[in-house]
DNA sequence: ATTTATGCAAATCCTTTGCAAATCT
DNA sequence: AGATTTGCAAAGGATTTGCATAAAT
């Protein structure tokens, strides 16, 4: 039986793990235990997360030795592919975040305490639009990290070392 | 004997050479022969590079062995904390551009051919701050990369892959 | 004369891959 | 059965690090 499932703002017809089931199946790919797993345990929080977060998570919640970890980063790559998450990479390593079911927007990343806030901008896709249009770029995408210290991080730091602060 | 340099549209006083001499003395490091042949080398053009492009154009126009790997990786991290360099990651690899001297602006990327077309936008500059300032956010910086394909690639492909498109 | 910087080789980190065994359809 | 997946161990690529030697102050 299927039934709604709503994440964020946008309404979507099928579950993750549905979704996931018919890319699968679009691409002649077979539907096991491990991918199963992964989507479930994929979208049960909606926080950013890296392959070892993934992997942690797994190992805690489902126990040890039921995904292994190539296993984690093959299934990560093809949940991109479905479009079920978005990837982007950070100082190196990346992270990945739902994109199925969850509007387009951009980031303000801390760097104290690396945390990732999202926010959205119409402005930005209409930058994004025209920008490319006048260099005559077919726009895929774009991302928009904006840097610097959170709130959290600056009040916390007020005291310590004022002369950080502008 | 001091020298006006100019690039691109900013003026500055010091060559980069000589910001990176005055940087290395405010931090009581020394001036030696490979961080003045980087410097140099590193301003000779303009391009987006990475550390194995400059390694590559060291080699090539400097002679082989005059600066080891490692001293290339640690200079680059000097130059970006000297404000000379701009460091961004681009699929896992760490690719730098002028910052010295040259003005703020945003990147197009390629995916087909990987190649980086720079822009720049005020209305970029200001959703930055607004979103900074809506989510008490000391922002110092961003990163903008609206990826898709340029118009050579897309012309190439046109034959070949019509379906490609849209 | 000191002390920092370099180069070498080895180590690290994240991610990917080859291949035999396990698992789907 | 027949094909795809998995897990393991090992490989890979980019970047970093320990340490003895070379170079700068």
């Amino acid at each position: 039986m299927s039934q709604d499932y709503s994440l964020g703002t946008v309404e979507v017809a099928l579950t993750p793990v549905q979704r996931l089931e018919e890319y699968l199946q679009s691409k002649g790919k077979r539907v096991t235990q491990q991918r199963r797993i992964i989507v479930e345990q994929v979208f049960a929080r909606h926080e950013h997360f890296d392959a070892d977060d993934l992997l942690a998570q797994l190992r805690d919640l489902i126990g040890p030795k039921k995904v292994s970890r190539p296993t984690v980063y093959r299934t990560l790559t093809e949940l991109v592919e479905a479009g079920l998450l978005r990837k982007m990479t950070l100082g190196g390593r990346s992270v990945y975040e739902h994109d199925y079911g969850y509007p387009q927007h951009d980031h303000l990343h801390c760097t104290k305490c690396d945390k990732l806030i999202e926010f959205s901008s119409d402005e930005v896709k209409k930058i994004r639009d025209d920008v490319g249009r006048e260099h005559q770029f077919r726009v895929t995408g774009h991302r928009l990290i904006i840097t610097g210290v959170c709130s959290d991080c600056s009040r916390s730091r007020r005291t310590a070392r004022p002369h950080d602060l502008i």
